[in-house]
DNA sequence: ATGAATGCAAAGGTTTTGCACCCCC
DNA sequence: GGGGGTGCAAAACCTTTGCATTCAT
């Protein structure tokens, strides 16, 4: 199975297991707002639904977009209320670029031994595991005097066949 | 030079080479200039050398307040301007979190490596860079066909020295 | 002298906030 | 019923644009 990525190139298609995306969040989140007094309300899901079914970094215009594509009722101001509520509870990753600066998010649960290369030019993930990337990795930690117990390894490229696409 | 963490152990503080950041960039910029018929001014050339000094990404609002802090009398719009001029002279590198989304700026003289070790005891934070690995992560993304730009690779770890400490 | 570059201010977007109403508990 | 949540609209903030003036060539 392959398919055609933005830039044009082509790449097998990891094949995920199944999507249980759904299955993990809710509790947690629920969890979370009860703890806290807060309350678990249709936009709020909704909201959460979308930001932590992404696959890795965005931005808030972003999911703000998103967001008012398929809910249209659910305004600006929520999306971004509820970002803030998942930070809180630790289901989202705030990742400031710089002091008052930008801030992306990506969602927490992720399983942390993977390795992701983002295309910069269309913006698709490649996860991938390789085993002489991994030793090296453990390998430098260790020389520091640390045992390595999970990471996050996200490599920002460009396609080296990049055929260039539109806008 | 050393510090002590707060975890108890002591470590290295990396002693970052020379500084030569302002010999490299002018010469490629009045190039460029020339070969478009644009202008050397002063503006451009305080901006372009604050911009081009960065040390790994960064998001204009940060450029934008560090040139008003430096150079009130720049403008905002200037520092806007410049930076879409740096990127068409290959100074900056664009990289677009998605489709519509923020931008963020690197310079593309700098190879940067953002690799990091956060202690799970302790939570802080060491940058480090290793040459292997680095190695190793670029071969595994050259396999793939993409070139690396910049990437975030956090490695949470645990102090194997913990608890055997002097002050 | 000429036309590009700049600062300023206004316009166009994005994000935050205040508030009346709604809805979950 | 009460207090948190929401949408709306205004405010605050960020980025782009138009224009008169300045400045590099």
């Amino acid at each position: 199975m392959s398919k055609t990525l933005p830039c044009g190139r082509k790449r097998a298609v990891s094949q995920s297991k199944t999507d249980r995306s759904g299955d993990l969040w809710r509790p947690r989140l629920n969890e979370f707002l009860k703890k806290k007094g807060l309350r678990a309300t249709r936009p709020r899901d909704l909201v959460a639904g979308i930001a932590l079914s992404k696959k890795s970094h965005f931005d808030i215009q972003t999911l703000v977009k998103d967001v008012s594509f398929r809910y249209p009722e659910i305004s600006p101001a929520t999306v971004y209320r509820t970002v803030g509520t998942l930070c809180e509870a630790d289901l989202l990753t705030e990742t400031m670029q710089s002091k008052g600066g930008v801030s992306l998010y990506e969602p927490s649960l992720e399983d942390e031994h993977h390795d992701h290369v983002v295309c910069i030019d269309c913006n698709e993930i490649i996860e991938f595991h390789d085993s002489n990337l991994e030793r090296a990795q453990n390998r430098a930690v260790e020389s520091m005097e640390f045992k390595p117990v999970r990471h996050r390894h996200v490599i920002y490229a460009r396609c080296l066949k990049l055929g260039k696409v539109e806008d």
